[in-house]
DNA sequence: CGGCAAATACTG
DNA sequence: CAGTAT
DNA sequence: GCCG
């Protein structure tokens, strides 16, 4: 009976036994708790939202400046409650611009460049430049470069040992190679987040596609085999320094460059060298061809499978593949386990744009349907991050009006389900809800005063149910759906929240 | 040389 | 509580 | 592995 279950593995249901399937599905008992009886009630907009008249924007002068505005929030809900956009003068707190580098002969003006409104961002600024002005000598101390033992040499840890009297380490000299430690003055201009010492990587632009993505690659290859190991602390490491590098806007062309970003330093910049030198990077490749880190990496892939499972099923457990996980554990996995496992491969496919658009779009209908037409809705994720492929979905819905997001998460998992787009619910989380109607059914003043800031969300499997049956077998009395399953994430937010309100006000000023 | 992202929720 | 996920 |  083992090798039948193989068949599960390689996705041959149909062909399979049928007995074997239902057993299967059985044993997962995986569909979502939520009953379809009830079915959500579409509250047909008893409330139609006051349409404004079209009118000018009256601050068309203030957009149409550099300036970076900070409001009150109060705009924003005086906005709402007019129906209309306000001024945002009365509301202005502070406007400014980033001003640049105080060296740079492209600006003989004044440091104090930017208009403050309020104090509060001064001390940033001053920083800002102050260590601008400590960054224009070369990091590296020329003079007392060490020259380091060969790279590609295997040995890692000896050449990478910092200068005793500079922080930063020197740079291995490489004769041969133009990615050298260059002179001081080829550096291209830093991007603004390094020059200002910007901190949280959510200030910075994300790219689909920035200009070392190959290297990034290697980077995350061994970012990984220190994720499989456990080695928590440098999987920290990678990720800024990766980071880090995604959003930098060149192609980096010297080793010392690296050394400028937040979260670099001698090792990632050495393995810069060791990458424009070679094309590639060996401790990544041994960590990618590791057949250890191999079987784990698969293991981790399994979606509810993290590092520590993952190690645990080959090195406790003994297993090898993912056949020995369903011949000899299936029943020791967690539910999101086996359907993990069971969609293995789907989960891992690709999801183009155009799917992730249909599939929000599905979820936004029936979120109106469930509610009314102020439902916003917003993908993020990978797709917003203009990504060709997409390995899931993540779309954010909101409501101007908070109380219509009550309980709508599960609404509308419900209403999905009946209509078999979410095949399995891995995981649904309505705290916010539940804390919501709390203190609703005390505070009746509507939105003010929660401190909560978890979202309800509802991690799922979805399959398109629309299928074209199999041409090869047009008479099948009971054809396969052969779409893919994919990851969704629906998210509930208060409309409140930073993300709802970035796409309200791109909506309000194009009024 | 020591410390190390942040917050939150579900599952078993 | 440990593990996993967002 | 980086940072203070």
């Amino acid at each position: 009976g083992h090798k039948a279950k193989r068949g599960k593995l390689s996705g041959e249901y149909e062909d399979g036994k049928k007995e074997t399937e239902e057993s299967i599905l059985h044993e997962i008992s995986t569909d979502s708790e939520t009953e379809d009886e009830h079915k959500p009630k579409s509250n047909s907009a008893k409330r139609k939202r006051v349409s404004s008249p079209v009118e000018q924007d009256p601050n068309e002068a203030y957009f149409s400046n550099p300036y970076i505005k900070v409001l009150k929030w109060e705009w924003f809900t005086d906005s709402q409650k007019e129906s209309r956009v306000l001024p945002i003068e009365p509301y202005l707190l502070y406007q400014g611009r980033i001003i640049d580098r105080p060296g740079d002969p492209k600006t003989p003006g004044k440091g104090s460049s930017f208009t403050a409104r309020t104090k509060t961002p001064q001390s940033i600024l001053e920083r800002a430049r102050a260590d601008a002005e400590n960054d224009t000598s070369s990091p590296v101390q020329q003079r007392s470069n060490r020259k380091l033992g060969q790279i590609g040499g295997g040995r890692v840890s000896a050449p990478f040992q910092t200068t005793p009297h500079s922080k930063r380490a020197a740079l291995l000299h490489q004769t041969t190679s133009e990615h050298d430690l260059g002179q001081s003055s080829d550096l291209p201009e830093m991007p603004p987040w390094v020059q200002n010492d910007v901190k949280y990587a959510c200030q910075r632009s994300t790219h689909a596609d920035p200009p070392n993505a190959a290297f990034i690659a290697q980077l995350d290859k061994i970012k990984l085999a220190r994720l499989l190991t456990g080695d928590e602390i440098g999987v920290r490491a990678y990720s800024t320094s990766i980071a880090a590098l995604a959003a930098y806007p060149h192609k980096l062309s010297t080793g010392r460059e690296i050394l400028l970003l937040p979260g670099c330093d001698a090792k990632i910049a050495n393995l810069y060298v060791e990458f424009a030198n070679y094309g590639k990077i060996q401790e990544a490749e041994d960590a990618e061809n590791n057949e250890e880190l191999k079987v784990q990496k698969l293991f981790y892939n399994i979606w509810g499978v993290g590092a520590t499972t993952a190690r645990d099923f080959h090195k406790e457990k003994g297993w090898r593949d993912l056949d020995d996980v369903v011949e000899y554990g299936w029943q020791t996995l967690t539910r999101v386990q086996q359907i993990g496992v069971k969609y293995y491969d789907e989960f891992l496919l690709p999801i183009p744009r155009s799917e992730v658009e249909d599939i929000a779009a599905t979820i936004h209908k029936h979120a109106v349907k469930l509610r009314d037409a102020g439902i916003q809705s917003l993908v993020v994720g990978g797709y917003r991050r203009g990504k060709e492929h997409c390995g899931d979905v993540d779309i954010i819905l909101s409501h101007p009006d908070e109380s219509k997001t009550l309980n709508i998460i599960t609404d509308i998992v419900a209403s999905l389900e009946q209509e078999s787009w979410i095949t399995h619910t891995l995981l649904i989380s309505t705290k916010t809800s539940d804390r919501g109607q709390q203190t609703l059914a005390l505070n009746s003043s509507s939105t003010h005063g929660h401190g909560f800031d978890s979202l309800d969300k509802a991690l799922v499997v979805w399959q398109n149910p629309h299928y074209t049956p199999s041409t090869s077998n047009p008479s099948d009395p009971k054809p396969k759906n052969t779409n893919p399953h994919r990851r969704v994430d629906i998210i509930i937010s208060p409309f409140k929240s930073g993300v709802a309100l970035q796409f309200s006000l791109t909506s309000l000023r194009k009024s």
